[in-house]
DNA sequence: GTGAAAGCGCTAACAC
DNA sequence: GTGTTAGCGCTTTCAC
């Protein structure tokens, strides 16, 4: 700041050569030669010279930088596929420059103007609301790839997903399976993503004929929605003996629900959830899901999206990963 | 990218007016004639036109941006403390770019420079260990606060952190007060924040005359850690009633280790952790907790940076808060 | 191999 | 009010 830092110009001076010798003896050292290179070095060093970005940005016209909005940093899946996202973007030279949403649109449009104005050079969205400023990646502005939204494909958007259906009707089977007929659902509220895996849920239970027991409680993508729509499922007439819940983080609320019912788990209902978050895996939750690979979700949406900065004529791709079954200790054998 | 953007002097061009009068248009409307104005305005949005950062943080010579290191994404409570930070960064017209740290110390030092080439006017650094590049922003080169780090002080940098010492002395004292006398602890391993929360329970220990009765096993900041420590504190002869553990991760882990060796959370063992990460507050968890106000030391770093931006003489402050004890079902009166 | 000069998109005096 | 003119720090032809 205020003892502005020493430019390009600076170090020029002071290794006695030109500016763009030593701009060009950055970028391609073996184009200058030993000596000169090693004194315009040493002269950067000696003055803690940094090249600025902005700079470089501005006369390059591009930034290698590549825009990540997340929409829910809470639910710690979020991390998982951040961290996925950074590897593989770090890895092909471009670094990330991350934002947070949030409920207010205006502030999310806000966020993603922001990136824009920086000249991100692709944007990748993880979470499952379409955010209001993303018209205008969508507009051919700017690459974008989204993770975690099925509806992405008729938005021309490239975008990566899990395929929702399809882990749906694994987490019904693995609890048919086990022999539960009496199969309730948790809903994920009205997003494209939980509407998919409620989708798979009921093609699960009709293709086993178990059309009369679809029975859907409204729940949400959190804790306190899982918790809710437990209760709910609890005080039916129904006699649930498993329940397939929406999101992992909902199933941790639907775990709690049960407890205070005074039923255990697995022994007296069984529970599976959906996505894999690492806290699943907790020792004390041990909780049965349906997993995501989060991390290569996030290492994928980083290839994809590198692909079509490299070529943006190229048609968008659509990456539906399967997701697997994880066994742990929350669903067993019906016991009646 | 391809068909380059719409600059300020196109929308000079469409609006028939000259590039100076956009610019300030853009920041100063009411400099302008009101007719001028909504013709200029109205070019750019037929242009969609979007300033371009790094020419302006060239010519200001300054970025309104403030970086963020992130060194441990996957504990939950970096998601709480990173939306204190954005709250108030974005409030003051600033915004955040934010980038993780990892275990590798070069990569983290890579980050920290790109965030510097940016030309970020502060940092923000959230997490335990010191980083690599950190020297760097120590040496003057640019305002930085710490989040969570206490040694701070020592090298000069303003940090917020909450008392260590007197929240485990409060862990212990709330253990104390329900009848507890043989209280284990479970380290968060050698860095500087798991030695003063030990600092803390020893001390509570001492001052309580249960030095005789002090027992520390090693563990870490992870699930994993708290569970291996676990293990080792139940297999010793001492009988342990009570378990005080470094921080709310490992608390969990801890919760799993003693359910597998067949005794009952809080009935047999009472489990206190640290932190107050938002999951513990899960139902299913529902852990007892020493609570650091996350959100708000966010905003305080926040705060505290922009301070010293304005006033880059301003010697070093230190924010240390006070945690505070939240009471939930891991913890009860000692049984026998 | 090296340097001079133009320009990236924007801001900020400074004149008109 | 409004336009002109210099840069901000760096890259990049293009001569030498």
């Amino acid at each position: 700041m205020a003892p502005s830092r020493p430019t390009i110009k600076d170090v020029a001076a002071r290794a006695g050569v030109s500016k763009s010798l030593v701009s060009l003896a950055m970028r391609a050292p073996d184009r200058v030669s030993p000596a000169r290179l090693t004194s315009i070095r040493a002269a950067a060093d000696a003055l803690g010279y940094r090249p600025n970005a902005a700079a470089r940005n501005l006369a390059d016209r591009r930034s290698f930088t590549i825009g990540v909005l997340v929409q829910d940093l809470h639910n710690p899946i979020s991390a998982e596929v951040i961290a996925g996202v950074q590897r593989q973007v770090r890895a092909s030279g471009y670094h990330t420059m991350l934002v947070t949403g949030s409920a207010d649109a205006d502030l999310e449009r806000g966020e993603i103007e922001k990136l824009l104005e920086f000249q991100v050079e692709g944007l990748i969205i993880i979470g499952h609301r379409m955010p209001a400023g993303a018209r205008a990646a969508i507009d051919g502005e700017c690459p974008t790839v989204i993770i975690s939204r099925a509806e992405a494909g008729i938005m021309g958007l490239d975008s990566i997903s899990n395929d929702d259906v399809s882990g749906a009707r694994m987490a019904v089977n693995h609890l048919y399976d086990l022999g539960h007929r009496r199969i309730a659902h948790i809903t994920g509220g009205s997003n494209q993503v939980a509407l998919l895996r409620r989708t798979g849920y009921e093609a699960a239970m009709n293709s086993h004929g178990l059309t009369a027991n679809i029975a859907c409680y409204e729940g949400a993508f959190t804790d306190e929605g899982g918790y809710r729509g437990t209760h709910l499922a609890l005080a039916s007439p129904n006699e649930h003996s498993a329940i397939f819940v929406a999101n992992d983080l909902a199933a941790v609320g639907a775990l709690a629900a049960i407890a205070e019912n005074g039923r255990r788990v697995p022994e007296d209902v069984s529970v599976i959830g959906y996505d894999g978050m690492a806290l699943g895996a907790l020792r004390s939750i041990g909780l049965t899901t349906i997993a995501q690979p989060l991390a290569s979700m996030g290492a994928d949406a980083a290839d994809l999206l590198l692909q079509r900065i490299g070529d943006p004529s190229r048609p968008p791709g659509h990456v539906n990963l399967e997701p697997r079954l994880i066994t742990r200790n929350t669903t067993s054998a019906v016991s009646r």
